[in-house]
DNA sequence: CGCTGAGTTGATGACAATCAACTCGGGTGG
DNA sequence: CCACCCGAGTTGATTGTCATCAACTCAGCG
Protein backbone atom coordinates (compact mmCIF):
# COMPACT_ATOMS: atom_id res chain seq x y z
CA UNK A 1 0.00 0.00 0.00
CA UNK A 2 3.01 2.45 0.47
CA UNK A 3 3.83 1.53 -2.33
CA UNK A 4 1.13 2.96 -4.24
CA UNK A 5 1.99 5.96 -2.79
CA UNK A 6 5.37 5.81 -3.25
CA UNK A 7 5.33 7.48 -7.00
CA UNK A 8 7.74 9.94 -7.94
CA UNK A 9 5.40 12.32 -8.87
CA UNK A 10 4.62 12.51 -5.16
CA UNK A 11 7.98 12.20 -4.03
CA UNK A 12 6.43 10.35 -0.85
CA UNK A 13 8.60 7.82 0.90
CA UNK A 14 7.24 4.98 2.95
CA UNK A 15 8.32 5.30 6.80
CA UNK A 16 8.18 3.18 9.82
CA UNK A 17 4.93 3.63 11.20
CA UNK A 18 4.79 5.48 14.74
CA UNK A 19 1.86 4.08 17.22
CA UNK A 20 -1.19 6.05 17.21
CA UNK A 21 -0.97 5.17 20.85
CA UNK A 22 2.18 7.21 21.06
CA UNK A 23 0.99 9.87 18.76
CA UNK A 24 2.19 13.45 20.55
CA UNK A 25 -0.70 14.99 18.33
CA UNK A 26 -3.28 12.76 19.03
CA UNK A 27 -4.66 15.45 21.34
CA UNK A 28 -4.71 18.17 18.28
CA UNK A 29 -6.28 15.86 15.62
CA UNK A 30 -9.43 14.39 14.68
CA UNK A 31 -9.01 10.85 16.93
CA UNK A 32 -8.27 12.62 20.06
CA UNK A 33 -12.27 11.08 21.03
CA UNK A 34 -10.78 7.66 20.03
CA UNK A 35 -10.62 5.97 23.75
CA UNK A 36 -7.23 4.41 24.14
CA UNK A 37 -8.15 1.13 23.63
CA UNK A 38 -9.67 1.09 20.26
CA UNK A 39 -6.80 3.48 18.68
CA UNK A 40 -5.53 -0.42 17.31
CA UNK A 41 -8.92 0.26 14.87
CA UNK A 42 -7.60 4.20 13.94
CA UNK A 43 -4.42 2.21 13.15
CA UNK A 44 -6.13 -0.07 11.06
CA UNK A 45 -7.51 2.68 9.72
CA UNK A 46 -4.82 4.07 8.63
CA UNK A 47 -3.96 3.28 5.71
CA UNK A 48 0.09 4.71 5.38
CA UNK A 49 2.59 7.10 7.24
CA UNK A 50 4.12 9.34 4.34
CA UNK A 51 7.04 11.49 4.17
CA UNK A 52 6.93 14.43 1.87
CA UNK A 53 10.02 16.11 0.99
CA UNK A 54 9.41 20.19 0.96
CA UNK A 55 7.97 22.05 -1.86
CA UNK A 56 5.93 18.88 -2.79
CA UNK A 57 2.14 18.41 -3.70
CA UNK A 58 0.03 16.10 -1.41
CA UNK A 59 -3.02 16.45 -3.70
CA UNK A 60 -3.57 18.33 -6.94
CA UNK A 61 -6.81 20.59 -7.19
CA UNK A 62 -8.50 18.81 -9.82
CA UNK A 63 -6.95 15.46 -9.23
CA UNK A 64 -8.14 12.54 -7.36
CA UNK A 65 -6.98 11.18 -4.15
CA UNK A 66 -7.15 8.53 -2.32
CA UNK A 67 -6.59 9.32 0.56
CA UNK A 68 -7.25 12.06 3.28
CA UNK A 69 -4.44 12.98 5.76
CA UNK A 70 -4.20 13.80 9.17
CA UNK A 71 -0.56 16.18 9.02
CA UNK A 72 1.78 14.82 11.84
CA UNK A 73 4.96 16.93 11.47
CA UNK A 74 5.86 20.18 9.18
CA UNK A 75 3.84 23.09 7.08
CA UNK A 76 1.61 22.47 4.43
CA UNK A 77 -0.30 24.74 2.31
CA UNK A 78 -3.88 24.43 1.17
CA UNK A 79 -4.85 26.36 -2.10
CA UNK A 80 -6.88 27.40 -5.24
CA UNK A 81 -5.32 28.49 -8.08
CA UNK A 82 -7.05 30.99 -10.97
CA UNK A 83 -7.09 30.03 -14.69
CA UNK A 84 -4.40 33.44 -14.99
CA UNK A 85 -2.19 31.87 -12.29
CA UNK A 86 -3.47 33.89 -9.20
CA UNK A 87 -2.82 31.75 -6.27
CA UNK A 88 -5.03 32.14 -3.08
CA UNK A 89 -4.20 30.22 0.10
CA UNK A 90 -7.19 29.18 1.77
CA UNK A 91 -5.58 27.71 5.07
CA UNK A 92 -2.49 27.05 6.34
CA UNK A 93 -1.91 23.64 7.47
CA UNK A 94 0.13 22.83 10.89
CA UNK A 95 0.56 19.62 12.58
CA UNK A 96 -2.73 18.01 13.47
CA UNK A 97 -4.66 19.33 10.90
CA UNK A 98 -6.90 17.83 8.55
CA UNK A 99 -6.17 17.60 4.69
CA UNK A 100 -8.27 16.54 2.01
CA UNK A 101 -11.40 16.80 3.78
CA UNK A 102 -14.58 18.13 1.55
CA UNK A 103 -18.04 17.41 0.48
CA UNK A 104 -17.58 15.36 -2.46
CA UNK A 105 -15.44 12.67 -1.18
CA UNK A 106 -15.65 10.88 -3.99
CA UNK A 107 -14.63 13.38 -6.79
CA UNK A 108 -11.62 15.30 -7.47
CA UNK A 109 -9.94 17.37 -5.31
CA UNK A 110 -11.09 21.28 -4.65
CA UNK A 111 -7.92 22.14 -3.60
CA UNK A 112 -3.95 22.04 -4.11
CA UNK A 113 -2.10 21.17 -0.64
CA UNK A 114 1.49 21.60 -0.66
CA UNK A 115 4.07 20.48 1.84
CA UNK A 116 6.54 23.91 2.88
CA UNK A 117 8.84 21.78 4.76
CA UNK A 118 9.69 18.52 4.92
CA UNK A 119 6.26 16.83 6.52
CA UNK A 120 4.99 13.68 7.88
CA UNK A 121 1.37 12.39 6.91
CA UNK A 122 -0.61 9.53 8.96
CA UNK A 123 -2.97 8.79 5.66
CA UNK A 124 -6.69 7.49 5.61
CA UNK A 125 -8.46 5.72 2.74
CA UNK A 126 -11.70 7.70 1.43
CA UNK A 127 -13.23 4.73 0.07
CA UNK A 128 -13.50 3.48 4.22
CA UNK A 129 -13.99 7.21 5.55
CA UNK A 130 -17.75 7.44 6.16
CA UNK A 131 -17.71 4.05 7.13
CA UNK A 132 -15.13 4.59 9.91
CA UNK A 133 -16.47 7.33 11.15
CA UNK A 134 -20.45 5.85 11.61
CA UNK A 135 -18.74 3.33 13.75
CA UNK A 136 -17.50 6.14 15.14
CA UNK A 137 -20.22 8.69 16.38
CA UNK A 138 -17.64 10.83 18.79
CA UNK A 139 -15.39 11.01 15.62
CA UNK A 140 -18.65 12.60 13.75
CA UNK A 141 -19.26 14.72 16.27
CA UNK A 142 -15.47 15.49 16.31
CA UNK A 143 -15.36 16.35 12.28
CA UNK A 144 -18.25 18.53 12.59
CA UNK A 145 -16.91 20.74 15.44
CA UNK A 146 -13.37 20.81 13.54
CA UNK A 147 -15.12 21.76 10.45
CA UNK A 148 -17.13 24.45 12.05
CA UNK A 149 -13.42 25.86 13.80
CA UNK A 150 -11.82 26.02 10.09
CA UNK A 151 -14.89 27.54 8.69
CA UNK A 152 -14.35 30.23 11.79
CA UNK A 153 -11.12 30.53 10.80
CA UNK A 154 -11.62 31.45 6.90
CA UNK A 155 -14.44 33.95 7.61
CA UNK A 156 -11.73 35.74 9.61
CA UNK A 157 -9.66 35.54 6.92
CA UNK A 158 -12.90 36.68 4.44
CA UNK A 159 -13.22 39.84 6.88
CA UNK A 160 -9.73 40.90 6.57
CA UNK A 161 -8.80 40.32 3.52
CA UNK A 162 -12.58 41.88 2.12
CA UNK A 163 -12.26 45.05 4.83
CA UNK A 164 -8.80 45.38 6.31
CA UNK A 165 -5.71 47.34 5.37
CA UNK A 166 -2.31 45.50 4.24
CA UNK A 167 -1.52 46.28 7.66
CA UNK A 168 -3.91 45.00 9.85
CA UNK A 169 -3.73 42.00 7.59
CA UNK A 170 -0.35 41.17 7.59
CA UNK A 171 0.05 41.57 11.75
CA UNK A 172 -3.27 39.19 11.69
CA UNK A 173 -1.50 36.39 9.31
CA UNK A 174 1.59 36.83 11.68
CA UNK A 175 -0.66 36.40 15.28
CA UNK A 176 -2.65 33.44 13.92
CA UNK A 177 0.59 31.57 13.38
CA UNK A 178 2.41 32.62 16.19
CA UNK A 179 -0.70 31.84 18.18
CA UNK A 180 -1.17 28.32 16.60
CA UNK A 181 2.90 28.35 16.83
CA UNK A 182 2.81 29.02 20.87
CA UNK A 183 -0.02 25.86 21.16
CA UNK A 184 2.30 23.49 19.09
CA UNK A 185 5.36 24.24 21.05
CA UNK A 186 8.86 22.81 19.78
CA UNK A 187 6.39 20.03 17.72
CA UNK A 188 6.49 23.07 15.01
CA UNK A 189 9.90 24.73 16.72
CA UNK A 190 8.89 27.40 18.48
CA UNK A 191 9.83 28.50 22.07
CA UNK A 192 9.56 31.64 23.92
CA UNK A 193 13.50 32.41 23.46
CA UNK A 194 14.03 31.71 20.06
CA UNK A 195 10.55 32.61 18.61
CA UNK A 196 9.32 30.68 15.39
CA UNK A 197 10.53 28.67 12.62
CA UNK A 198 8.96 30.21 9.71
CA UNK A 199 9.15 28.79 6.63
CA UNK A 200 6.60 31.21 4.82
CA UNK A 201 7.88 33.08 1.64
CA UNK A 202 6.45 36.63 1.58
CA UNK A 203 4.98 35.83 -2.06
CA UNK A 204 3.08 33.06 0.50
CA UNK A 205 2.23 35.24 2.92
CA UNK A 206 0.76 37.97 -0.12
CA UNK A 207 -1.27 34.78 -1.34
CA UNK A 208 -2.62 34.10 2.00
CA UNK A 209 -4.37 37.88 2.03
CA UNK A 210 -4.87 39.06 -1.02
CA UNK A 211 -1.62 41.53 -1.38
CA UNK A 212 1.40 41.29 -3.43
CA UNK A 213 5.01 40.47 -2.03
CA UNK A 214 6.12 43.56 -2.61
CA UNK A 215 3.55 45.57 -0.11
CA UNK A 216 4.11 42.08 2.48
CA UNK A 217 7.69 43.60 2.30
CA UNK A 218 7.14 47.15 2.76
CA UNK A 219 4.65 46.44 5.66
CA UNK A 220 6.65 43.78 7.42
CA UNK A 221 9.73 46.47 7.28
CA UNK A 222 7.12 49.02 8.82
CA UNK A 223 6.54 46.49 12.03
CA UNK A 224 10.17 45.55 12.25
CA UNK A 225 10.54 49.29 12.09
CA UNK A 226 8.04 50.09 14.90
CA UNK A 227 9.14 47.22 16.77
CA UNK A 228 6.99 45.06 16.60
CA UNK A 229 8.10 41.88 15.13
CA UNK A 230 11.34 40.71 14.24
CA UNK A 231 11.39 38.14 11.17
CA UNK A 232 14.54 37.10 9.08
CA UNK A 233 15.90 34.13 7.46
CA UNK A 234 12.62 32.29 8.02
CA UNK A 235 12.29 33.46 11.76
CA UNK A 236 9.73 35.22 13.60
CA UNK A 237 9.63 36.42 16.88
CA UNK A 238 6.44 38.72 17.91
CA UNK A 239 8.29 41.32 20.27
CA UNK A 240 4.80 43.34 20.97
CA UNK A 241 1.74 40.82 20.60
CA UNK A 242 -0.89 43.29 22.79
CA UNK A 243 0.28 45.99 20.10
CA UNK A 244 0.07 43.72 17.12
CA UNK A 245 -3.24 41.82 18.09
CA UNK A 246 -5.07 45.11 17.94
CA UNK A 247 -3.64 46.24 14.94
CA UNK A 248 -4.77 43.01 13.50
CA UNK A 249 -8.20 42.89 15.11
CA UNK A 250 -7.01 39.89 16.43
CA UNK A 251 -9.34 37.87 18.66
CA UNK A 252 -7.86 35.77 20.86
CA UNK A 253 -11.22 33.77 21.26
CA UNK A 254 -10.14 32.33 17.49
CA UNK A 255 -7.19 31.14 19.57
CA UNK A 256 -8.70 29.92 22.54
CA UNK A 257 -11.09 28.16 20.81
CA UNK A 258 -8.74 25.93 19.42
CA UNK A 259 -8.33 24.13 22.52
CA UNK A 260 -11.93 22.71 22.97
CA UNK A 261 -12.27 21.46 19.33
CA UNK A 262 -12.45 18.44 21.30
CA UNK A 263 -14.59 19.08 24.03
CA UNK B 1 -41.62 29.20 24.01
CA UNK B 2 -42.70 31.45 20.98
CA UNK B 3 -43.76 34.20 23.75
CA UNK B 4 -40.33 33.83 24.78
CA UNK B 5 -38.93 35.22 21.05
CA UNK B 6 -41.68 37.62 20.84
CA UNK B 7 -39.35 40.40 22.12
CA UNK B 8 -39.61 43.77 20.55
CA UNK B 9 -35.85 43.99 20.08
CA UNK B 10 -36.08 40.80 17.43
CA UNK B 11 -39.44 41.94 16.03
CA UNK B 12 -40.06 38.08 16.24
CA UNK B 13 -43.86 37.10 16.10
CA UNK B 14 -44.98 33.55 16.59
CA UNK B 15 -47.38 32.67 13.93
CA UNK B 16 -49.07 28.81 13.39
CA UNK B 17 -46.38 26.09 12.52
CA UNK B 18 -46.63 24.53 9.45
CA UNK B 19 -45.79 20.96 9.10
CA UNK B 20 -42.52 19.45 8.77
CA UNK B 21 -44.20 16.73 6.70
CA UNK B 22 -45.48 19.05 4.48
CA UNK B 23 -42.30 20.88 4.19
CA UNK B 24 -41.45 22.69 0.51
CA UNK B 25 -37.95 22.40 1.43
CA UNK B 26 -37.29 19.54 3.27
CA UNK B 27 -35.05 18.67 0.10
CA UNK B 28 -32.96 21.07 0.75
CA UNK B 29 -32.76 21.49 4.10
CA UNK B 30 -30.63 19.39 6.81
CA UNK B 31 -33.48 17.57 7.82
CA UNK B 32 -33.85 16.19 4.50
CA UNK B 33 -32.24 12.49 5.71
CA UNK B 34 -34.98 12.28 8.15
CA UNK B 35 -37.60 9.46 7.21
CA UNK B 36 -41.35 10.56 6.90
CA UNK B 37 -42.23 8.72 9.63
CA UNK B 38 -39.79 10.12 12.19
CA UNK B 39 -40.58 13.84 11.36
CA UNK B 40 -43.24 14.03 14.34
CA UNK B 41 -40.02 13.93 16.06
CA UNK B 42 -38.33 16.71 13.90
CA UNK B 43 -41.60 19.02 14.65
CA UNK B 44 -40.94 17.95 18.19
CA UNK B 45 -37.45 19.38 18.08
CA UNK B 46 -38.46 22.07 16.20
CA UNK B 47 -39.12 24.99 19.29
CA UNK B 48 -40.94 27.70 17.30
CA UNK B 49 -41.64 28.60 13.47
CA UNK B 50 -41.18 32.35 13.28
CA UNK B 51 -42.06 35.17 11.08
CA UNK B 52 -39.31 38.11 10.73
CA UNK B 53 -39.75 41.18 9.35
CA UNK B 54 -37.64 42.82 6.57
CA UNK B 55 -34.36 44.47 7.94
CA UNK B 56 -34.46 42.98 11.21
CA UNK B 57 -31.71 40.88 13.31
CA UNK B 58 -32.19 37.18 14.21
CA UNK B 59 -28.73 37.23 15.75
CA UNK B 60 -26.17 39.65 16.91
CA UNK B 61 -22.55 39.10 16.71
CA UNK B 62 -21.46 38.45 20.42
CA UNK B 63 -24.59 37.90 22.22
CA UNK B 64 -25.90 34.53 22.97
CA UNK B 65 -29.46 33.03 21.40
CA UNK B 66 -31.29 30.35 22.41
CA UNK B 67 -31.84 28.74 18.91
CA UNK B 68 -30.09 28.22 15.86
CA UNK B 69 -32.36 28.18 12.83
CA UNK B 70 -33.56 27.00 9.40
CA UNK B 71 -34.82 29.58 6.51
CA UNK B 72 -37.74 28.64 5.77
CA UNK B 73 -38.35 31.35 3.27
CA UNK B 74 -37.26 34.78 2.69
CA UNK B 75 -33.33 36.21 2.35
CA UNK B 76 -30.92 36.75 5.06
CA UNK B 77 -27.08 38.24 5.80
CA UNK B 78 -24.72 36.43 7.49
CA UNK B 79 -21.92 39.30 8.68
CA UNK B 80 -19.15 40.67 10.65
CA UNK B 81 -18.77 43.77 11.98
CA UNK B 82 -14.99 45.47 12.30
CA UNK B 83 -14.49 48.12 15.60
CA UNK B 84 -14.22 51.04 12.60
CA UNK B 85 -17.65 50.06 11.43
CA UNK B 86 -16.83 48.39 8.62
CA UNK B 87 -18.76 45.05 7.50
CA UNK B 88 -18.07 41.88 5.85
CA UNK B 89 -21.04 39.64 4.75
CA UNK B 90 -19.84 35.95 4.79
CA UNK B 91 -22.90 34.72 3.30
CA UNK B 92 -26.14 35.39 2.06
CA UNK B 93 -28.91 32.75 3.37
CA UNK B 94 -31.57 31.58 1.22
CA UNK B 95 -34.16 29.30 2.05
CA UNK B 96 -33.56 25.85 3.02
CA UNK B 97 -30.07 27.40 4.34
CA UNK B 98 -28.94 26.52 8.27
CA UNK B 99 -28.11 29.50 10.04
CA UNK B 100 -26.28 30.04 13.84
CA UNK B 101 -24.31 26.83 13.63
CA UNK B 102 -20.89 27.52 14.99
CA UNK B 103 -18.32 25.19 16.62
CA UNK B 104 -19.05 27.00 20.05
CA UNK B 105 -23.06 26.06 20.20
CA UNK B 106 -23.04 27.30 24.56
CA UNK B 107 -21.43 30.66 24.30
CA UNK B 108 -21.96 33.55 22.02
CA UNK B 109 -22.48 34.19 18.06
CA UNK B 110 -19.88 34.66 15.89
CA UNK B 111 -22.14 36.60 13.65
CA UNK B 112 -24.96 39.25 13.17
CA UNK B 113 -27.63 37.37 10.99
CA UNK B 114 -29.97 39.89 9.25
CA UNK B 115 -33.10 39.65 7.42
CA UNK B 116 -33.06 41.51 3.91
CA UNK B 117 -36.91 40.59 3.28
CA UNK B 118 -40.08 39.37 5.24
CA UNK B 119 -38.54 36.06 6.32
CA UNK B 120 -39.87 32.59 7.89
CA UNK B 121 -37.28 30.44 10.20
CA UNK B 122 -37.72 27.23 11.61
CA UNK B 123 -35.90 27.55 15.33
CA UNK B 124 -34.29 24.37 16.87
CA UNK B 125 -33.06 24.81 20.44
CA UNK B 126 -29.14 25.35 20.87
CA UNK B 127 -29.65 22.97 24.38
CA UNK B 128 -30.83 19.96 22.52
CA UNK B 129 -29.24 20.16 19.23
CA UNK B 130 -26.15 17.47 19.83
CA UNK B 131 -28.70 15.43 21.96
CA UNK B 132 -30.90 15.28 18.87
CA UNK B 133 -28.20 14.97 16.31
CA UNK B 134 -26.61 12.11 18.39
CA UNK B 135 -29.85 10.27 18.47
CA UNK B 136 -29.74 10.84 13.99
CA UNK B 137 -26.32 9.75 13.11
CA UNK B 138 -27.60 10.18 9.32
CA UNK B 139 -28.14 14.28 10.42
CA UNK B 140 -24.89 14.34 11.69
CA UNK B 141 -23.22 12.82 8.21
CA UNK B 142 -25.77 15.35 6.78
CA UNK B 143 -24.31 18.35 8.98
CA UNK B 144 -20.98 17.28 7.82
CA UNK B 145 -22.06 17.83 4.33
CA UNK B 146 -23.87 20.96 4.70
CA UNK B 147 -20.31 22.09 6.17
CA UNK B 148 -18.38 21.12 4.08
CA UNK B 149 -20.69 22.58 1.24
CA UNK B 150 -20.50 26.10 3.10
CA UNK B 151 -16.34 25.97 3.25
CA UNK B 152 -16.35 25.56 -0.14
CA UNK B 153 -18.53 28.48 -1.15
CA UNK B 154 -17.03 30.24 1.54
CA UNK B 155 -13.21 29.24 -0.13
CA UNK B 156 -14.71 30.25 -3.24
CA UNK B 157 -15.41 34.15 -2.04
CA UNK B 158 -12.48 33.97 -0.29
CA UNK B 159 -10.10 33.26 -3.88
CA UNK B 160 -12.80 36.44 -5.69
CA UNK B 161 -11.73 39.02 -2.85
CA UNK B 162 -8.31 37.84 -2.63
CA UNK B 163 -7.34 38.20 -5.82
CA UNK B 164 -10.36 38.40 -8.38
CA UNK B 165 -10.95 42.16 -10.04
CA UNK B 166 -14.26 44.08 -9.21
CA UNK B 167 -15.57 43.28 -12.44
CA UNK B 168 -14.96 39.27 -11.76
CA UNK B 169 -16.12 39.21 -8.15
CA UNK B 170 -19.45 41.46 -9.03
CA UNK B 171 -20.10 38.42 -11.66
CA UNK B 172 -19.40 35.97 -9.67
CA UNK B 173 -21.95 37.10 -6.84
CA UNK B 174 -24.34 37.58 -9.29
CA UNK B 175 -23.99 34.08 -10.80
CA UNK B 176 -23.98 32.30 -7.41
CA UNK B 177 -26.87 34.08 -6.56
CA UNK B 178 -28.57 33.37 -10.34
CA UNK B 179 -28.11 29.78 -9.68
CA UNK B 180 -29.04 29.43 -6.21
CA UNK B 181 -32.49 31.54 -7.27
CA UNK B 182 -32.84 29.24 -10.28
CA UNK B 183 -32.72 26.06 -7.87
CA UNK B 184 -35.18 27.63 -5.57
CA UNK B 185 -37.94 28.73 -7.75
CA UNK B 186 -40.59 30.09 -7.23
CA UNK B 187 -39.66 29.53 -3.55
CA UNK B 188 -37.88 32.75 -3.30
CA UNK B 189 -39.20 34.42 -6.39
CA UNK B 190 -36.96 33.48 -9.28
CA UNK B 191 -38.90 32.48 -12.97
CA UNK B 192 -37.18 32.48 -16.43
CA UNK B 193 -39.25 35.14 -17.84
CA UNK B 194 -39.07 37.57 -15.04
CA UNK B 195 -35.94 36.70 -13.47
CA UNK B 196 -35.32 36.95 -9.61
CA UNK B 197 -36.32 39.22 -6.78
CA UNK B 198 -33.15 40.49 -5.87
CA UNK B 199 -33.39 42.61 -2.29
CA UNK B 200 -29.64 43.06 -2.00
CA UNK B 201 -28.52 46.98 -1.96
CA UNK B 202 -25.73 48.07 -3.96
CA UNK B 203 -24.01 48.84 -0.46
CA UNK B 204 -24.82 45.06 0.22
CA UNK B 205 -23.52 43.64 -2.54
CA UNK B 206 -19.80 45.92 -1.88
CA UNK B 207 -19.87 44.57 1.59
CA UNK B 208 -19.94 41.07 0.53
CA UNK B 209 -17.38 40.99 -2.17
CA UNK B 210 -15.01 43.44 -0.10
CA UNK B 211 -15.90 46.80 -2.68
CA UNK B 212 -17.29 50.09 -2.05
CA UNK B 213 -20.75 50.71 -3.06
CA UNK B 214 -19.61 53.32 -5.40
CA UNK B 215 -17.71 50.77 -7.21
CA UNK B 216 -20.43 48.39 -7.38
CA UNK B 217 -22.01 50.87 -9.11
CA UNK B 218 -19.65 51.84 -11.93
CA UNK B 219 -19.41 47.54 -12.37
CA UNK B 220 -23.03 46.93 -12.72
CA UNK B 221 -22.89 50.18 -15.23
CA UNK B 222 -20.21 48.54 -17.12
CA UNK B 223 -22.35 44.80 -16.92
CA UNK B 224 -25.43 46.81 -18.22
CA UNK B 225 -23.67 48.40 -21.21
CA UNK B 226 -22.29 44.97 -21.83
CA UNK B 227 -25.37 43.84 -22.25
CA UNK B 228 -24.91 41.27 -19.28
CA UNK B 229 -27.13 41.62 -17.46
CA UNK B 230 -30.50 43.83 -16.44
CA UNK B 231 -30.76 44.71 -12.93
CA UNK B 232 -32.97 47.41 -11.61
CA UNK B 233 -35.17 48.24 -8.81
CA UNK B 234 -34.12 45.02 -7.07
CA UNK B 235 -34.22 42.83 -9.37
CA UNK B 236 -31.94 40.79 -11.65
CA UNK B 237 -32.26 39.11 -14.77
CA UNK B 238 -28.89 37.64 -16.08
CA UNK B 239 -28.75 37.54 -19.64
CA UNK B 240 -25.58 36.10 -21.00
CA UNK B 241 -24.76 33.30 -17.84
CA UNK B 242 -22.23 32.23 -20.19
CA UNK B 243 -20.02 35.33 -21.07
CA UNK B 244 -20.89 36.07 -17.11
CA UNK B 245 -19.63 33.04 -15.84
CA UNK B 246 -16.38 32.79 -18.02
CA UNK B 247 -15.87 36.69 -16.76
CA UNK B 248 -16.29 35.59 -12.88
CA UNK B 249 -14.74 32.57 -13.44
CA UNK B 250 -17.47 31.14 -11.54
CA UNK B 251 -17.15 26.95 -11.20
CA UNK B 252 -20.68 25.56 -12.24
CA UNK B 253 -19.40 22.60 -10.18
CA UNK B 254 -20.28 24.47 -6.99
CA UNK B 255 -23.78 25.02 -8.39
CA UNK B 256 -24.11 21.11 -9.26
CA UNK B 257 -22.49 20.09 -5.91
CA UNK B 258 -25.58 21.63 -4.19
CA UNK B 259 -28.17 19.12 -5.16
CA UNK B 260 -25.61 16.32 -3.50
CA UNK B 261 -25.57 17.71 -0.11
CA UNK B 262 -27.85 15.21 1.06
CA UNK B 263 -26.59 12.05 -1.09
C1' DC C 1 -44.25 68.54 0.81
C1' DG C 2 -40.22 67.73 2.78
C1' DC C 3 -37.70 63.73 4.36
C1' DT C 4 -35.03 59.67 3.73
C1' DG C 5 -32.47 56.06 1.65
C1' DA C 6 -30.66 54.29 -2.49
C1' DG C 7 -28.72 55.02 -6.76
C1' DT C 8 -25.80 57.72 -9.87
C1' DT C 9 -21.99 60.44 -11.44
C1' DG C 10 -17.80 63.30 -11.22
C1' DA C 11 -13.51 64.72 -8.95
C1' DT C 12 -9.74 63.64 -6.21
C1' DG C 13 -6.46 61.00 -3.83
C1' DA C 14 -4.69 56.89 -1.38
C1' DC C 15 -3.20 52.48 -1.20
C1' DA C 16 -1.38 48.87 -3.28
C1' DA C 17 0.01 46.54 -7.92
C1' DT C 18 3.33 46.42 -11.16
C1' DC C 19 7.73 47.10 -13.27
C1' DA C 20 12.45 47.26 -12.75
C1' DA C 21 16.95 47.09 -10.74
C1' DC C 22 19.86 45.52 -7.45
C1' DT C 23 21.64 42.65 -3.34
C1' DC C 24 22.50 38.62 -1.04
C1' DG C 25 23.14 33.75 0.19
C1' DG C 26 23.07 29.07 -1.01
C1' DG C 27 23.54 25.60 -4.16
C1' DT C 28 25.56 23.46 -8.22
C1' DG C 29 28.44 22.28 -11.77
C1' DG C 30 32.61 23.18 -14.19
C1' DC D 1 37.37 26.27 -5.34
C1' DC D 2 35.32 29.51 -7.89
C1' DA D 3 31.93 31.19 -11.15
C1' DC D 4 27.54 31.08 -12.10
C1' DC D 5 22.84 30.85 -11.35
C1' DC D 6 18.65 31.12 -9.02
C1' DG D 7 15.25 32.35 -5.77
C1' DA D 8 14.05 35.47 -2.34
C1' DG D 9 14.28 39.81 -0.43
C1' DT D 10 14.67 44.83 -0.86
C1' DT D 11 13.93 49.37 -2.65
C1' DG D 12 12.57 53.05 -5.90
C1' DA D 13 9.57 54.73 -9.60
C1' DT D 14 5.39 54.63 -11.85
C1' DT D 15 0.76 53.21 -12.78
C1' DG D 16 -3.84 51.93 -11.85
C1' DT D 17 -7.68 50.34 -9.42
C1' DC D 18 -10.62 51.45 -6.30
C1' DA D 19 -11.96 54.32 -1.93
C1' DT D 20 -13.60 58.45 -0.56
C1' DC D 21 -15.96 62.75 -0.78
C1' DA D 22 -19.46 65.38 -2.61
C1' DA D 23 -23.38 66.74 -5.20
C1' DC D 24 -27.40 65.58 -7.30
C1' DT D 25 -31.63 62.71 -8.79
C1' DC D 26 -35.40 60.06 -7.83
C1' DA D 27 -39.00 57.22 -5.72
C1' DG D 28 -41.47 56.10 -1.74
C1' DC D 29 -43.56 57.66 2.32
C1' DG D 30 -45.32 59.86 6.47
Amino acid sequence: MPQALNSAKFKIRARPHTHCGDCAIRRLALFHGVPADQLEWTQGFRSAQLDILSKHNLMDEGETPESLYTLYRGWALVYKTLPNGKRQILRIALPGDLLGYQMDMVGPSDVTIRTLTPAIACAFPRAKFWEYLDSHPELMRSLNRMNAYYMSVCQHYLMGIGRKSALERVGFLLMDLWSRGRDLGEIIGFSEQDGLEFPLSQEDMGDAIGISSVHVNRTLREMREDGLIELDSRHLKVLDETTLSEIAHFDTALATSRYSIFS
